[in-house]
DNA sequence: CTGCTATGTTAGCTCAAGCTAACAATAAAG
DNA sequence: CTTTATTGTTAGCTTGAGCTAACATAGCAG
């Protein structure tokens, strides 16, 4: 009786996405659901030209937050547009890194004795 | 002794990426990575933040293909940069798709009796 | 240089992502 | 309108993604 009323799933992420991250998967999934059907091109030919079922490329349309970023990435490049996705977050285009950066680069985060809650 | 050597995995996307999709993927990870460190965060602070382990910032941060687009999503948030998310594939900027769409603008894919293989 | 701590790595476990299959709903072709 | 095929939905099953824990490695502060 106790054990089922303890079911706090493993992974938070997932059990409660923030709303901005939901609604951006949301569209990006629609953009790729236009993106297909501009080419003419049926879920299940998508799925198998990169190996995966048809659900998986619904899901992705869906913009479904659990499914990999294979599956997203995989649409992206059958569409011809991969090179978007290595241009998000691209260091040269991130005003609030670039600015940060100016002072520190390093390859490991560090605390600085103090400030470390602001963010 | 036949029984494993039938060892097709399940999900053919995941076990075979294609090299293209792999870099991107990559290249993806970095950003993230330089991103966080110009910000001077770890991986936990992170993680935490966003309802994860640290395992899972470190693999996005990698560009494994079979990450959840959550966890990336996840972290664009963190770093202010989630809008980039949902231009990607882009209606508007979809050469290719603005040029097609400009006679068929559809609901679901359909044959058009012949010309099907092209692509 | 030296200690502190962020990050990498590994092993084992659990639960849900993704699979198959069957059926329903519906948009497009003719 | 009728036919056909695309897409949605559901249920059950299997495998691997993500978790915890412990230890190793290696940057950074001072």
């Amino acid at each position: 009786m106790m054990s089922a009323a303890n079911t706090k799933p493993r992974n938070d992420l997932l059990a409660a996405v923030p709303y901005q991250i939901e609604a951006g998967l949301k569209k990006l999934g629609a953009n790729l659901k236009t993106a297909r059907l501009r080419r003419n091109l049926t879920t299940e030919a998508v799925a198998m030209k990169i190996g995966t079922s048809r659900f998986v490329v619904s899901d992705a349309e869906k913009g479904k937050p659990s499914t990999s970023i294979a599956a997203y990435a995989a649409l992206l490049w059958t569409y011809g547009l991969i090179d978007q996705l290595s241009e998000l977050a691209n260091p040269l285009t991130d005003e609030v890194g670039t600015t940060l950066a100016l002072s520190h680069e390093r390859s490991r985060a560090r605390r600085s004795r103090k400030l470390n809650n602001d963010f």
